[in-house]
DNA sequence: ATCCAAAAATGACCGCGGTCAATTCCATAA
DNA sequence: TTATGGAATTGACCGCGGTCATTTTTGGAT
């Protein structure tokens, strides 16, 4: 039984990564063919499908590792305070999963997060997510958030919020305004202790 | 200057419509073949793009007209008393905008809504959306819902949480529970009247 | 060295959405 | 009736993602 992974399948794969990369952050999603990057690395069509399963395969990856990277950061940095910081806090996020509408989509797509199916990195990124904020609302200031829902509810929420702020940014009327300032009212509203009555 | 529409194109695009529509009602969304249908009206294939544009053009119209009869049932319905009749209310609906991840995908993308842009069926209804639970929700009961948030706010919110759910029904381990299953919790801690404190 | 089974890579081929210059059809004006 | 210009339609053609039977490579076993 001779099964181990090849060392040459591992070059072909990273030449391919590489190059797939490389025509990500030029061009995005959009301007990226299968065939161009097949014959950049020198390898057949066949190959790139053998490894990645299909094109989106491969931009799973690549969107993937960037979120990983953005949410890495924000869990670096010290933890919001308040609705209004977390809205500040998520932007670079949100950035990095919607930079045009044809990622969003993917991202989207692959959110089916909350299952801990192996979906892949995107999904991953997703459960990551909750587990960031849920940890972060938990933290916040008691006269800062609401106390009557449990954290990890909310977490979601913000999540929901995040994808609808993200999708109307590819909504000719609200491109103008940035991101944060859509997602802001609803965050405040979701997270915000109660008046009392 | 002779430019009123033809007759003949009248016909040959409900032809296409109506062909459409039954490869749409019988296989959904992923069956449904350009050439096909084209094949079936007998006619060529330029006529099809020259008449919707692209697939998703034609798809549009027929989500479209789906979703504008579940929202007419659900307008003309009486109108719910609590977050909780909201979410059995909006269930119909919601079955209708994602039958499947193909359709829910291409609902998502045209929710661009809240632009007045000339967008299509799709974001017209998703506006439409709005209207219907703006109103319902500023005729709640006073003490079913909360009323330190613009009921607009509140009814964009829901879509958000709509489609969250949405969403997760095609995630293998929610599609268990019933969607009105997954909305409810959020859509009451988002209505519900906060706690004294 | 030689053999061999599995892994890796190949590339001809297919399906299908979409394009566009060319052609046909039709309503109106002369 | 005929001329005419725009609307409607045509279908050959293209790009590109994805498949799969076939071939090549590889690394251990003998």
């Amino acid at each position: 039984m001779d099964k181990p992974i090849q060392t040459r399948a591992l070059q072909t794969r990273a030449r391919l990564l590489e190059i797939g990369r490389a025509h990500f952050v030029r061009d995005g999603v959009a301007g990226l063919r299968v065939e161009q990057i097949v014959a950049e690395a020198g390898v057949a069509k066949g190959t790139f499908f053998s490894h990645f399963g299909d094109k989106e395969g491969l931009l799973t990856l690549l969107i993937g590792e960037r979120m990983t990277a953005a949410l890495d950061r924000l869990a670096a940095a010290p933890p919001p305070e308040t609705p209004d910081d977390l809205t500040t806090a998520l932007a670079p996020l949100m950035a990095e999963m919607a930079p045009d509408a044809q990622t969003f989509d993917i991202v989207l797509r692959h959110s089916g997060a909350t299952g801990t199916d192996e979906e892949g990195p995107i999904a991953r990124n997703f459960l990551a997510q909750v587990e960031v904020l849920t940890g972060w609302i938990a933290r916040l200031q008691p006269d800062a958030v609401r106390a009557d829902a449990d954290p990890a509810l909310l977490a979601e929420g913000v999540q929901a919020f995040m994808a609808h702020a993200m999708a109307l940014t590819f909504c000719a009327l609200h491109s103008a305004t940035g991101i944060d300032a859509r997602l802001r009212p609803f965050l405040r509203t979701w997270l915000a202790p109660l008046p009392v009555r």
